[in-house]
DNA sequence: GGGAAAGTTGAACACGTGTTCCAACTCGGT
DNA sequence: ACCGAGTTGGAACACGTGTTCAACTTTCCC
């Protein structure tokens, strides 16, 4: 599915991948839209939980942008939010999964703005939380596609960025 | 293309849609994909003039915004990505395109920073191009797909932010 | 061991796809 | 009138798709 993007899975060519032929796999997932559901379900579960450490871990926004900026991972997520344009069952599911992850996120944020010295009425729970993921979204569809847009040079100020705001978060705490 | 996604755009579809058949589409566009490329150099020459614009107006930051969160020009671009991801020649189009319109944001970028009170080594213009973009994609996707993930409140957000800014930006130059 | 359940396969159906070939048509210029 | 270039349409090819069906094999329980 990274390889040769979602349009290239079909019951035939999943089935040749793992060694059995098609029909076996509509055994197991009548529909072409239960398999992709299916994967989305795993990687989500997956996704949550790891966000959930990551927003309660020591460094929760350097966490979260590991995460949300993880080529692999985000890779995925984004051929699966593809397929899903025309696939009602597997949108519903993707909206199910973005509305968790997003509410999560904003609830953390609220009371973890302050302690990064940001003020949450200037910078709303709501709009960094998208910002995050969108920006790691931009970063990972240029990187995975090789567009030359001076990712490198993002992804360096987004750590630099995050060596200040961690850095004012610790001496916050400690003062 | 916006209603059904790129898969339902065939050679038949579009020959429907226009009230000539199949062969025809394929004499004007020997490939599908050149179809593709050709949709997306139109809308793309279109929006690198309107970002450019956006870029020298009076509110450069806001009419960015407002250029890159518009709905309908947004979610084409969306999916003219997720086509590429299978069509290298579309593909290819798409990085020349991001390309150029990066290039033009951080060029202005370095210099508009400074008159918008932002620190240019603490928010390089890589990144914050880059997190625009993403943050407008990321609404617009998530608008166009139905997921209820506060958007509204995201956006809200994004205009007092501007406000902000364009405010502090008059009053720099003004004194 | 027997029989039921689970798992697995080959073949096929109907369909939509990109694309090609060739015949037909339109239409402007001479 | 006619001819040639540009344009359009019908039919077809080979292919890949989702899915179903009936048959076969394996596994497991009694």
């Amino acid at each position: 599915m990274l390889q040769d993007g979602y349009a290239a899975v079909s019951s035939r060519s999943v089935a040749a991948k793992v060694g059995i032929n098609a029909p076996l796999v509509h055994y197991y997932f009548p529909t072409i839209d239960d398999l992709f559901v299916a994967v989305l379900r795993r990687r989500a579960d997956a996704n949550v939980e790891r966000m959930a450490e990551a927003l309660a871990s020591e460094e929760p926004l350097r966490a979260w942008w590991r995460l949300a900026s993880h080529p692999r991972g985000s890779a995925l997520f984004v051929e699966l939010i593809a397929a899903a344009n025309h696939r009602p069952a597997l949108q519903a599911a993707v909206g199910d999964y973005a509305r968790e992850v997003r509410r999560m996120q904003m609830d953390r944020l609220s009371s973890l703005l302050g302690e990064y010295g940001l003020d949450p009425v200037e910078l709303p729970p709501a709009l960094v939380a998208a910002a995050v993921q969108g920006l790691a979204f931009a970063l990972v569809a240029d990187q995975v596609a090789g567009h030359d847009t001076a990712t490198d040079e993002a992804h360096a100020g987004m750590d630099r960025l995050l060596d200040r705001l961690e850095a004012r978060r610790r001496a916050g705490s400690a003062g």
